[in-house]
RNA sequence: GCUCCCAUCGUCUAGCGGUCCAGGACGUCGCCCUCUCACGGCGAAAACAGGGGUUCGAGCCCCCUUGGGAGCGCCA
């Protein structure tokens, strides 16, 4: 078997939305599974649309996704020259022309195909002109000689054999009158040049996939395994736009979801392996193949994201989650002022409170927000699960308590706990009724990690006073 | 309109003619665990779009209908 070349070819007319990044993650994973190359190529041959900061955010997302490639990334607007010299040497070989037809022309015929409800379609007026007849002064289009008899076939590794009749496609245009390259032609030209073995793409290209193939065929060049993967739509079923749900690859980072949870997902939407959910990376490349991608286009859903992502962030050690929320604080919401209060007293409680914390988190804004209690100054503001929960006697339970706990040589979880049920038992309450009330003044809110763990992390001094605060009232 | 693609629980899917009165996961709803919330455990409701064929037998094959989607540019 001949080495496999995959390759990711976005238009830097924006962020990588997440059906890009599907479609570059199915290319990666395709390499990598075959020991192959995965290459990148940005196609900015719209030099109108093209932005520079979109080929940053583009390269910014992959990387964060980490989907490494494989070489300098390539610029297909850098290539034009080579684009037009394969363009004239269909000319001089016959298998393009030069076509005249006006903008003009072109309306009519799409206006007449309108109204004998064809589909547009170029009539090929110029296909067998002679260019001496050309009007002066217009300047022509390359259109490709298309065989008109017979069927284009498509055998895709996803979609199966597909058969277009060679009458429903048309001339297509090389060679735009202003000499640039159209991408119909940059596309072949640079696949092959680049040795592309394999083109995955979303399935809005199979149709280009047949225009493509007659022009492989016309330059005598060997065409590609392609295989078009079916489309993600946005949770309402309606195509994924950026009203809904296309949302750039950063703001996956920015709602906290870890890549190896977002690539575990992505996957899963339209590929699977027997009941199987959870992957490692290195379990999906090993068990990753076309033939097993499904046809039909699937909805994005974000609850079944976050609970991934929730066994992606358990399934970590606690160093590991714990560095991951540090690098990506700088993307979260409110995570910049977060970082600002970290020193290293607080590095090393947020480290301590870790564990107890990632249990009830699904993504890394979670996290950041359940470790909130840690920076809340005193006196703390209490939410008003919290506030009810003091007025309704629990101010009075820690009246109580402070004196035993002050009392405490060793300050520790156990410790505490022993002194806290004790003092539940000769009150005959439950230790919920003496739990909830700590946990209102420790934290300001009635949810937290398991009290007596709050308690260690935050320490003697910080825990008493914050008690003492709420006993008080 | 034309061409092409698709169709199993609300969602992602397993199913490659009999072992399917359809399995798993998320979500939903109960129960258990329990200092809260989670996690975890147990359980429940929940689907083969409709109609014709083919076959001894169809979720799986064929056709039609319906419903989705994509493409039809001198955009990519």
């Amino acid at each position: 078997m001949s080495q496999i070349v995959t390759r990711f070819a976005p238009s830097p007319t924006g962020f990588l939305h997440i059906g890009g990044a599907r479609t570059a993650l199915f290319n990666w994973l395709y390499a990598r599974r075959f020991g192959g190359t995965f290459l990148l190529r940005i196609e900015d041959t719209d030099r109108e649309r093209s932005t520079e900061a979109a080929v940053e955010a583009i390269l910014d997302g992959l990387g964060w996704l980490g989907l490494d490639w494989d070489g300098e990334a390539i610029s297909q607007f850098a290539r034009a020259a080579r684009h037009r010299e394969v363009a004239h040497q269909l000319l001089a070989s016959g298998g393009a022309y030069r076509c005249y037809a006006s903008p003009e022309d072109l309306e009519d015929m799409r206006r007449k195909a309108r109204l004998e409800g064809k589909p547009m379609r170029y009539d090929g007026r110029w296909r067998d002109r002679d260019p001496a007849q050309a009007p002066p002064g217009v300047a022509p289009v390359i259109r490709l000689r298309a065989r008109q008899e017979g069927e284009t076939i498509i055998d895709d590794k996803v979609q199966g054999k597909v058969v277009f009749a060679n009458k429903d496609l048309d001339d297509l245009v090389l060679l735009r009158s202003d000499g640039n390259p159209t991408y119909m032609l940059a596309v072949v030209v640079d696949d092959h040049d680049m040795g592309v073995t394999n083109v995955i793409r979303g399935d809005d290209h199979l149709t280009n996939a047949a225009r493509q193939t007659q022009i492989y065929q016309a330059l005598g060049w060997d065409i590609p395994v392609w295989a078009h993967i079916p489309l993600i739509h946005g949770p309402d079923g309606a195509k994924l736009s950026k009203r809904h749900g296309a949302l750039g690859v950063d703001a996956y980072r920015a709602m906290g979801y870890l890549p190896a949870a977002l690539r575990n997902y992505l996957v899963r939407l339209g590929w699977s392996q027997g009941d199987k959910e959870f992957f490692t990376t290195d379990e999906i490349i090993a068990a990753f193949d076309l033939s097993a991608i499904g046809r039909s286009a699937s909805r994005f859903d974000f609850a079944k994201l976050e609970n991934m992502n929730g066994h992606f962030m358990r399934a970590m050690s606690d160093d590991e989650l714990y560095k991951a929320l540090i690098a990506t604080l700088p993307h979260l919401p409110g995570g910049a002022e977060f970082a600002a209060k970290l020193d290293d007293h607080r590095r090393a409680q947020l480290r301590a409170a870790i564990p107890g914390l990632k249990e009830r988190a699904k993504t890394l804004v979670e996290l950041l927000d359940g470790a909130a209690f840690l920076f809340a100054e005193r006196p703390l503001p209490m939410d008003e699960k919290a506030a009810d929960i003091l007025a309704q006697g629990g101010r009075a339970h820690l009246a109580a308590l402070l004196p035993k706990l002050e009392t405490l040589v060793e300050w520790s979880g156990p410790a505490a706990e022993a002194v806290v049920r004790a003092y539940a038992e000769a009150e005959s309450v439950k230790l919920g009724a003496i739990a909830q009330p700590l946990r209102a003044a420790l934290t300001g809110r009635s949810t937290s990690p398991g009290i007596f763990d709050v308690l260690t992390v935050l320490g003697r001094e910080e825990s008493l006073g914050r008690i003492e605060d709420q006993a008080r009232l």
